[in-house]
DNA sequence: CTCGACGATTTTGCATACAAAAAAGCGTTG
DNA sequence: CAACGCTTTTTTGTATGCAAAATCGTCGAG
């Protein structure tokens, strides 16, 4: 992957990818290309290039002549998102339930066993969570020994990081979140990959359940 | 969608998708921006940006510093992909099924009872069968509700497309591809969604062994 | 004859330049 | 004061130019 020289659009891409998901380039913001370019001490090329592939990843919306910005889905996108990827998160967990080897299971393990779940007010619980999170389902992507599959899975949840962070406020859900996944953890190490794939279902929904109420208690409007 | 003037990165965009899907760029067959340029009469420029969409959809992939080719799949990512659009197909015709209007249900029925498959020694059946296939799957596609899957759903099958001639040769196919469609097609009017699904999925694989066994035919190495 | 080094050529990556379309002022008019 | 038309400014789309990297071809050594 890494060559000896990543091209200036590939960092840029990257860059900026980063500040989407990382939530530093809020959803609806426009974009300006002259001004990214001035940014990264580049010229405008590069960064035009690097949005047309975060456009076509869902990342940045670009309307011809009229300029780029920061993906906004609707409350109904959000919905459809969300059932998406429960949908192939859940496939995920049946794959792996089946392929994975003795050394991934028991990495999975580990990283459940390892990780305690602090409350959600002290400082840097969430982040510390978003790590473990992402570390979980990228194992079980993995899992799957489908790359084609381990990409779209990935491709999904990334595009739905931007509001991630709203997903784990309130109702303790971080802690329900680690049970969701021990639950999930423990069908799959017991080899049931239906019942594994119909908790990690649950699991999702009742995380879109939560960002849904907390979006609604912004009292954000649909469009 | 078609504003006054679609841009030039666009209409390239979508005539090099469309060569793609119809064959006549092959997988793997190397692609030159400057060739590229000239034959669409523009500059470099909105040819690149053209490249780096399809590069983001999987259509080509491009190599740093080293150029840009037709996305050729390897056995190994064809069988992965079929198996994500074998699960893919299933979710949606289990989501079909529950979701579809009345008028929906009834124009599916309408385009399969309409359609007569016919052998494939016959001049142009194959075309005709691609067409009939394309629109039964994108209108399953549409009876979702969900846009966002059946978007996926789309560009899964379009990175397919350059193979899709080879699943329908031999073996009365298409005969029994349309028979497949038909048991798929009586459990969603039935309202069996799980059944649909099932059936959906074999449907699906039935096609990759028989692309499976075209390939194996002609002696393709692995890479 | 094979292999490798070195220069010539091609091709990509990026910067700059220019043209056309939107957007923003701005004065005029109803 | 709102609305319209015109000009000015900004911003996007495309073309061109240049430099670095990669590829190709040639030649010489082993």
């Amino acid at each position: 992957m890494s060559c000896v020289s990543p091209t200036l659009t590939e960092t840029i891409r990257l860059r900026l990818a980063e500040e989407i998901t990382a939530g530093h380039l809020t959803p609806g913001s426009e974009i300006d290309e002259s001004a990214l370019a001035e940014r990264f001490g580049a010229s405008r090329t590069p960064v035009r290039e690097a949005l047309r592939e975060l456009a076509a990843a869902g990342m940045v919306e670009i309307t011809p002549r009229r300029g780029v910005r920061v993906a906004r889905v609707t409350l109904e996108e959000l919905g459809e998102l969300f059932e998406l990827l429960a949908e192939t998160e859940a496939m995920c967990a049946r794959f792996a339930t089946w392929r994975m080897t003795a050394n991934e299971r028991f990495a999975l393990q580990q990283l459940q066993e390892e990780f305690h779940p602090r409350p959600e007010e002290e400082e840097g619980a969430l982040t510390a969570y978003d790590n473990y999170n992402h570390r979980f389902h990228q194992m079980l992507y993995q899992g799957t020994h489908n790359r084609v599959l381990a990409e779209h899975a990935a491709g999904l949840r990334q595009r739905l990081a931007p509001y991630r962070r709203a997903q784990f406020r309130g109702d303790r859900r971080i802690e329900r979140s680690y049970a969701e996944h021990q639950a999930v953890l423990e069908r799959m190490l017991r080899g049931a990959g239906e019942e594994a794939a119909q908790l990690m279902r649950a699991h999702m929904l009742s995380a879109s359940a939560s960002l849904a109420r907390y979006i609604r208690g912004l009292g954000v409007t649909e469009r």
